[in-house]
RNA sequence: GGGCGGAUAGCUCAGCGGUAGAGCGUCGCCCUUACAAGGCGAGGGUCGCAGGUUCGAAACCUGCUCCGCCCACCA
């Protein structure tokens, strides 16, 4: 199977998704009960909008969450759909028909400006479709709904009908938020009060009608002097000695020339702020408005629904209400009425979509009565269930409900659904599910619809069951209500989670989801909001082309951590592209191995197992499990990295490197294993991360089936089971840890001496080995020797360490030794240093663990077996201490003993090349040492070293084990020794001045009762800082870096 | 004014009572026949500050400081 070098997704992704398409794979079956229903509906996005990565958020976790699902067994219903977002898009609209033909609204008329908006509707709703296609989502299109459908709308007559009839839905007078803009009215939750605006508190006074006592006036504060048109009162507080005579009597409006009273009101004033006398404006302030209920004032509408003052502002009629503001002063301060003015912070009401400042005015509309339909939703969440995640929106949500005002809901808008009601020219009103022949009340006959329509969340808050086919008692409804998970972000938790709780619980009688799984908001780099006016803004579908559906979806899903916000860098797209890339070309590896191998023989080919197949099948199973909690627990970015981790740490980094040997080798039975692990682990791992990235899984699975001639298989990766969780073989992984750690070692050895892959480390022994990690190891000589690029390996008797030899550099590690001869290869200093650095790490682990173990109430007090691993892990690090120590010896010795000269002709052609402790050599393999078990047959050969190499490469190292270095050495020591002193010096100060203010407050350590307490305290930071210096001590790298330096230098 | 989140490596973030981690970036060595969109190795941290609880705190509690978000009718 020939695969291209490097993976394209432009050529995969469209053709696969048509393949599901054409193969009905995203279709629900509304009469399949015999599978458990999982459903979800997409929360709608605005018809006449792009999808922005929100959006392609949204979609993606929710095709994890479907595509999962679908492939553990469920009966997956993923409905899509568009809103119509009532003023978003009629602004959006009308902006275009002003830009494009200079026409209002108004110019073309209500049905002519609406087949606009249908037209404009129609264009941009298939590109949400299309765009929803490339990120690859598995979603359900031939149920596919619009808020405006036929269907949705007779659902939203029938809800205000059966409201209204209820009693729910009522029609009122009464102060709300109203946009001069938009010219319409909004709910609460359309007005932002962000900004804080940067305003003043003016003061003016009211003349008295009949002065008294040289008193002549009362001076009132406020941050709109406009709307003192409007005032039918001056409130004070009862008990505010400043007024108490003023109450009851009355001022004369300075302009209108109205008498208005002076009033008592404890719950409006805050004697101390301002003045303690408030201007009352019933008609344009939401506070003044219960005054003026309460006290029976007349309501004074000044300003008109184009934010201009009408004419009962009198001499000020027909001017804005901001250009009044100033005349209002202007005025007054004529009049010699201006009390001066301080600057004051305010926070100002806000139109959500077009942030023109709002004006409360008093209107008549159309409201939801709120709290019986809030108390059943904040019960459902009480009992659980509706359950948040992550659970800390609980608190936000229960906050909001238990505070919750009637809903306004009608607009002053054209696009939406219009209201279902008729008046007669007597005023009566019929509410009716279809437009009525005659009045309900009078029987009159010309009957006139409301002209307003309803908010757009009224529509919305149906979306759960409105789209399953309610008001019929459907299949769909039946099968698939409650859905299962409501995705979504936490801005419109209010907006619409809540209100589809309310509505569900009523019309249903059941909560519409039983889980909100609520997703963060995506950020840019930056960690800013994108929007369109920053222009930051990154569209999906550029990404996707860039990138890759499956390089965006992996992005989104890996970043998506449970309560915090995402902000995405190009860095990480490009990084999970790599990883898409990577999975390509272990594919591509496994398709070139697997020549030979056929899947049905995959059972049978299991015999030939060796230690590193049962290691990468333990891993693989840890990996599902792992992948199966996360994804249960909502957890993306888990879920991602488990299956990241697998396949690029552990299958990438170490099966396909250890299979090597096996799948080249001539032994026909390891070679069957090899493969049948390989394609197992591969074929597992691409159904592992197929929700995530669905294309490239496919892709690859397609092919696998074919290389491996796969028989039973489903048709596609889609519908082909999810791995399922089950025990993980930790003997397996456990006893595999001396191989890899032997092959680390090696490597480090390698990496730190510089010393190049294509150099052997000749000659290498182990020991340290117990029994059962002596045949392991054993078993897996062959592979070490590839990974490590080793020539000559032998193994000390089990149970017994390695003999010492000079010139060598020496690894520890837990449960094996390994002793590498440097001669000719590399000068012992870098040796030394590598090893004095090892030492000091372990040096200042143990001292840490064995200060512990040195404190009684540790040992008394801890669990038993948390002082048990200490111990354990103190013994460890004693033993490892001791070789370590020996070795540097060791090493110094051999520094002593041997003339440089000789370390320079040493030749390494001769493996024997490390002298006296050669002996030791081959026969250990062959070792009986091993108590007992002829189990393991020995790889005899394997000592002997790959034999592949040709003799020229031999040959090569020569060139490159340079004399020169050796005479560099003894140069360089005194420049590391400076080095190292010079590191450690600041270290040491920083211990003497942490401490030192600790022991020199006195004060502190008298003041304790317990001086046992104290002590410890002042101890602590000591403590501390003598952890660091030693880690400080331990990371200074003085000799052998700088020997580097020096020697580069010197050889230029 | 209330409420909620966040502060851990240069950057983006895991970890949430028992040996401080990952990815990216950095440095060194390698084009080792799946992959240079790669391999191997290394460096890098007073876990925001100050107290407290505990044998033991990055984690739990209290206070503070800075960032971000939500809610709110002080004129």
């Amino acid at each position: 199977m020939e695969l291209a070098k490097a993976y394209d997704h432009h050529e995969v992704e469209g053709r696969w998704y048509r393949f599901w398409l054409e193969r009905g794979y995203f279709h629900a079956d509304e009469r399949d009960r015999s599978r458990p229903p999982f459903s979800i509906v997409l929360p709608p996005p605005n018809v006449t909008g792009s999808l922005h990565l929100g959006h392609a958020l949204t979609a993606t976790l929710q095709d994890v969450l479907c595509r999962w699902k679908r492939m553990s067994g469920f009966n997956v219903l993923w409905l899509p759909g568009t809103d119509h977002a009532g003023i978003a898009t009629q602004m959006i609209v009308e902006k275009e028909v002003q830009r494009t033909e200079g026409k209002s609204r108004h110019d073309l008329g209500r049905a002519e400006f609406l087949e606009r908006i249908w037209a404009w509707k129609e264009k941009s709703g298939s590109r949400i479709g299309e765009q929803h296609k490339a990120l690859g989502a598995s979603l359900d299109w031939e149920r596919e709904r619009f808020t405006m459908d036929e269907g949705l709308s007779r659902a939203v007559r029938e809800v205000f009908v059966r409201l209204h009839e209820e009693g729910l839905v009522y029609q009122d007078e009464k102060l709300i938020n109203w946009c001069p803009r938009c010219r319409t009215a909004l709910s609460d939750l359309e007005v932002n009060h962000d900004e804080a605006h940067q305003g003043e508190l003016w003061s003016f006074a009211y003349p008295l009608v009949d002065p008294e006592g040289g008193v002549a006036e009362i001076v009132v504060a406020t941050t709109r002097p406009e709307t003192m048109l409007g005032d039918t009162a001056v409130a004070v507080h009862p008990d505010d000695d400043r007024y108490r005579a003023f109450v009851g009597r009355k001022v004369r409006h300075p302009i209108t020339g109205r008498e208005i009273p002076i009033v008592a009101d404890a719950i409006l004033v805050d004697p101390a702020f301002g003045t303690g006398a408030v201007k009352v404006t019933p008609a344009h302030d939401f506070n003044d408005f219960e005054v003026g209920k309460r006290h029976g004032l007349p309501f004074v509408t000044v300003i008109d629904q184009d934010g201009k003052m009408n004419a009962a502002a009198g001499p000020l009629a027909g001017l804005d209400r901001f250009a009044a503001r100033k005349e209002v002063k202007r005025l007054l301060a004529e009049a010699g009425l201006d009390r001066g003015a301080k600057p004051h912070v305010l926070p100002l009401g806000k139109c959500q979509r077009c942030e023109t400042v709002l004006e409360p005015l008093i209107s008549k509309q159309w409201y939801v009565k709120i709290a019986p339909l809030a108390e059943p939703a904040i019960r459902a969440v009480e009992e659980g269930r509706t359950r948040f995640v992550p659970e800390q929106w609980t608190n936000t949500y229960m906050s909001w409900m238990r505070n919750i005002h009637d809903w306004c809901i009608s607009r002053q808008l054209w696009w939406g659904h219009q209201i279902p009601a008729w008046y007669c020219p007597d005023g009566h009103v019929t509410v009716a599910r279809e437009a009525p022949e005659a009045c309900a009340v009078c029987g009159g006959r010309e009957l006139r619809q409301d002209d307003d329509v309803l908010d757009t969340w009224f529509s919305s808050g149906l979306w759960p069951f409105s789209t399953l086919g309610w008001p019929d008692a459907t299949d769909t409804l039946e099968t698939f209500y409650p859905t299962s998970v409501m995705e979504t972000g936490h801005d419109i938790i209010f907006f619409w989670v809540a209100r589809m709780m309310m509505m569900g619980l009523h019309f249903m009688e059941d909560v519409p989801f039983r889980v909100v799984y609520l997703h963060p908001m995506v950020r840019d780099e930056k960690g800013q909001k994108m929007s369109k006016t920053k222009g930051n803004v990154i569209d999906p579908l550029v990404i996707t082309e860039q990138h890759g559906a499956d390089a965006l979806r992996f992005t989104l899903a890996a970043l998506t951590a449970q309560g915090r916000d995402i902000k995405l860098a190009k860095e990480r797209i490009e990084g999970y592209r790599a990883f898409a890339n990577k999975l390509w070309n272990a594919s591509r590896f496994a398709f070139m191995n697997l020549t030979g191998f056929a899947a049905s023989e995959g059972d049978a080919a299991t015999q030939g197992k060796g230690p590193a197949e049962r290691w990468i099948l333990a891993r693989l199973q840890r990996a599902v499990n792992e992948t199966l909690d996360a994804l249960e627990g909502y957890r993306f970015n888990d879920a991602a990295n488990a299956v990241y981790a697998f396949v690029w740490h552990e299958l990438c980094d170490w099966y396909i490197e250890l299979s090597k040997e096996a799948l080249y080798g001539e032994d026909l039975g390891k070679k069957r294993a090899a493969q049948a692990v390989l394609a197992h682990c591969l074929e597992t791992a691409l159904r592992l991360l197929h929700p995530i990235m669905p294309f490239i899984t496919e892709e690859l699975w397609q092919t696998l089936r074919q290389v491996v001639a796969a028989e039973g298989w489903a048709d596609s990766i889609m519908v082909a089971p999810y791995p399922a969780r089950g025990p993980v073989d930790e003997e397996a992984e456990r006893g595999f840890g001396p191989v890899l750690g032997i092959v680390d070692a090696l490597r480090n050895i390698r990496g730190e001496m510089n010393i190049p892959f294509k150099t052997p480390l000749r000659d290498v022994e182990l020991g340290g080995l117990e029994p059962a990690a002596w045949r392991t190891v054993g078993e897996e000589l062959p592979r070490i020797v590839r990974l490590a690029n080793v020539q000559g390996i032998t193994r000390a008797p089990a149970g017994q360490p390695l003999p010492r030899r000079k010139g060598s550099a020496a690894g520890v590690g837990s449960g094996f030794e390994v002793s590498v001869p440097l001669a000719g290869i590399v000068d012992m200093a870098g040796e030394k240093a590598r090893i004095a650095k090892e030492l000091s790490k372990v040096e200042a682990d143990l001292a840490g663990i064995e200060r512990k173990l040195g404190n009684p109430s540790f040992v008394e007090k801890a669990p038993a077996e948390v002082v048990e691993k200490d111990r354990a892990r103190a013994e460890e690090l004693r033993g490892k201490r001791k070789k370590l120590e020996e070795h540097r010896a060791m090493l110094e010795e051999a520094e002593m003993e041997q003339p440089k000269e000789q370390l320079e002709t040493v030749s390494n052609e001769t493996p024997a090349a490390p002298v006296e402790t050669a002996p030791a050599t081959a026969p250990a393999v062959q070792a009986p040492a091993a108590p007992a078990e002829p189990a393991v047959p020995a790889p005899a050969p394997v000592a002997e070293a790959p034999v592949k190499k040709p003799a020229a490469k031999k040959a090569a190292p020569k060139k490159k084990a340079p004399a020169p270095k050796a005479e560099v050495a003894p140069a360089k020591k005194p420049a590391a020794k400076a080095k190292k002193v010079a590191a450690r010096k600041p270290a040491a100060k920083k211990v003497a001045k942490k401490a030192a203010p600790k022991k020199a407050a006195p004060k502190k350590v008298v003041k304790k009762a317990a001086p046992r307490k104290a002590a410890k305290k002042a101890a602590r930071p000591v403590m501390k800082a003598a952890k660091k210096m030693a880690k400080k001590v331990a990371k200074a790298k003085p000799a052998r870096k700088a020997a580097k330096k020096a020697g580069k230098r010197s050889r230029r």
